[in-house]
DNA sequence: AAAAATCTGGTACATTTGTACTAAAATCAC
DNA sequence: GTGATTTTAGTACAAATGTACCAGATTTTT
């Protein structure tokens, strides 16, 4: 591996382990067993660093969605997107983490995770019109519900993370489980029967229980 | 106003204003107008002013339950009630602005919070009982559906503060009703015929627009 | 092989931060 | 009023950070 991918990934084990204030190009410099000064050849400070890290996880974000194509949605497609994402985004979950003192760094991520957020928008209406047109979610019963439980569900999509690490001690595998499960709780009241059996066969393949409180 | 309590009110502000990273003793100082060593003197870091202002945040929080005494509650009570604590939160939304930044600093504060959070989760619990004993909510239909709604809510409920940080350039009278909007636009699902009146009576009076999307 | 570019280690510097300390001033208790 | 306590301003210091720069070394290009 060539030294600035060597630093990226040994900045992103630093910024989700120490939290962003506590990494600085010195820190990583020396995890890397390179020079700071040829660090800041590659990388002028944590700024740019935190801005490349950012831009690697859109393009795994895309990459998922592109190897998706065009399939009829049904509720266990959606039940492992949803999974799957998450852990995407646990990978880089120092962004999600710290994401306003990120964001206020490097102005440049707010900016295009507002184009995310729309685009996001986009999908959930798409995918929960696909569920409908097969009989599994129901039809909107007061006008704008919909729009606005997607907008509950991606600011959600974001904040389990900083909630994770008040309630938990690390465990990935206790924690993804766990927000997955308490997310896509969320979509129950929408499903018809149809929709509750296909979901309740996830819950039980997956082996999830039902959630009630944090452990 | 004495000098400890200059320093939490300009502290408070420069902590909501500029992110608390970018604040010092010394910045405060200088805006209170005394010495950065007279400032040490009544704190000796920020770490011990944002606890202080912690502990104003709970007091507050406090005194308005307090005050609550013992009503029934009807879903026009749970809609005011919300706002009302959206705005306390924001007047600290530093706090739950750097979440994880505040609680990596002062580890109090993360413990303290747990606590508190349990303390919601039971007044919510409360809270829909009552609204189930006086026909506004209907009865839970699938088992341990409420606890987990509960939980969203509670992690909603703080992670609105980083969602308005990108979407809104922070004028409080256009973010508070849109998330408080938002966030009570998840009781729909739940209420009966007489509940969902009652919220739509709350939404005309507040004058609240259905809200589809960010502006 | 020579020239150009890229990469690397090392050093130096200005800032900022928390912390500690001193000595004077102000306030309070008796 | 006097002595003790609290408050204040100012200074000094060590540690850390980003930034800039330089002179070799290495690799790539021609």
């Amino acid at each position: 591996m060539k030294t600035p991918d060597k630093i990226l990934v040994v900045a992103l084990q630093q910024f989700n382990e120490k939290g962003i204030d506590q990494v600085s190009i010195r820190t990583i410099a020396k995890e890397v067993g390179i020079s700071a000064g040829n660090l800041a050849y590659h990388y002028k400070n944590t700024d740019t660093i935190m801005y490349a890290l950012y831009l690697q996880l859109v393009e795994d974000l895309n990459k998922a969605i592109e190897q998706l194509g065009i399939v009829q949605p049904d509720i266990n497609w959606l039940c492992e997107q949803m999974e799957a994402n998450f852990r995407r985004f646990w990978q880089y979950k120092f962004i999600l983490l710290d994401f306003a003192a990120v964001t206020r760094r490097v102005p440049m991520i707010r900016e295009h995770f507002q184009q995310l957020v729309g685009l996001r928008q986009f999908q959930f209406r798409a995918a929960i019109h696909g569920l409908i047109e097969q009989g599994y979610w129901k039809e909107e019963w007061v006008d704008g519900m919909y729009d606005q439980y997607i907008l509950r569900l991606i600011i959600l999509s974001g904040a389990w993370i900083p909630d994770a690490e008040v309630h938990f001690d690390g465990d990935v595998e206790e924690i993804i489980p766990f927000y997955a499960n308490l997310m896509l709780g969320s979509i129950m009241p929408f499903l018809t029967e149809k929709g509750i059996q296909q979901y309740q066969d996830f819950q039980n393949r997956k082996n999830y229980q039902s959630i009630r409180a944090y452990p």
